[in-house]
DNA sequence: GGTCATTGTGCAACTAGTTGCATAAAGGCG
DNA sequence: CGCCTTTATGCAACTAGTTGCACAATGACC
């Protein structure tokens, strides 16, 4: 149940409409819990039910016409009551390890390629993360909240880097220690 | 649409029963693919349907009857060419980062006190890996299925590593460097 | 022989996320 | 005006995972 919470957390970082927070989850709070335009509606239709935010009303509701919403009080206070619970961590799922393992067992022509692919794209996604970590946090000026949202920030890069590091001893243990061909099919 | 996949891989490392199938989710490929055996019966259902594995006839098919199941070459293809497919990596979707983004604006009274929590976690899921690690995997002999299979761990212990890494670092950032009252419980 | 714990299989309802598409307003352009 | 693109909101159907519970066979104990 984090989707309504992420929604609460951004609204209250800056009363929006849904479009406006679908494109700003695209680049903040989307990085650790991606979301669709149509998940964030359904789930603004929720709050709003529930009481957590409301609609502007600076225009009046139609299809089609822009609608900015603000959290209530009682949306701020279940938010904050859902950041001091306590709640284990979600167990890992992860296609890749899943196909390697089965690569142990019907063999795998292309792994290798495959790992390269992904090397490059979680490159790419650290690489996007140290920008973000240059140009919005500079070494100075540490409030409590820029402290705790630069943490965040280096959850992402810490994880990228793990993955990088990951990567690269596995392609190299694929196709480096093979004295034959490399990852081809060939072999054997 | 992994978890048959993961069946798949299950059963040809060793024909078994759907509970067997439980239990050694439990302690293996669950580690990356977590299921419950609820989720395995009716996945073994639909791949038996699908013609991908059969129940051996060893005995008579009977609610509450053991019944072992194998697969068929039509799984194998299926598996082999599951893993030789593209699959982008599955956004990150972690509701700590999520929390620690919302304790930014709405304030964190007990959060240092859940991320030592899931320290604790992590380092005991990275000292289960590690001492896999040591008992399946000896230096010496390997095969490429070993080879494959220990990076596989390699995986988890390097993610674990990093999560114990991270959450060290966040932990003593959050209650280091607090001059005043801030978020912490006093102390200092 | 009856009851009880254990092993084993499975259905049903629910929740969260995904995919595809419909609808509406607004503004530009010929 | 009529058409087209962009912005914006939203429904509906589907997929995957979770939770709760039911039912069947087996063996042990009294």
């Amino acid at each position: 149940m984090s989707l309504p919470h992420a929604i609460l957390t951004a609204l209250l970082e800056k009363p929006s409409s849904g479009l406006e927070l679908t494109r700003r989850f695209d680049r903040s709070i989307g990085y650790f819990w991606p979301s669709t335009h149509q998940q964030i509606y359904r789930e603004l239709g929720r709050l709003e039910q529930a009481g957590h935010i409301r609609a502007l009303p600076t225009a009046q509701p139609a299809r089609g016409r822009k609608k900015e919403y603000e959290v209530l009080a009682a949306g701020r206070e279940e938010l904050a009551a859902w950041v001091s619970l306590a709640e284990d961590p979600r167990p890992v799922r992860d296609p890749l390890l899943l196909r390697m393992r089965a690569a142990a067992v019907v063999g795998a022509p292309g792994l290798a390629g495959e790992l390269r692919r992904h090397l490059v794209l979680h490159q790419r996604q650290l690489a996007e993360y140290l920008e973000i970590e240059e140009r919005d946090f500079p070494p100075e000026r540490t409030s409590e909240e820029d402290r705790l949202r630069r943490l965040v920030l280096r959850g992402g890069i810490d994880l990228e880097t793990f993955w990088t590091g990951w990567l690269t001893r596995a392609i190299g243990d694929l196709d480096g220690p093979v004295a034959g061909s490399g990852t081809g099919p060939g072999a054997s």
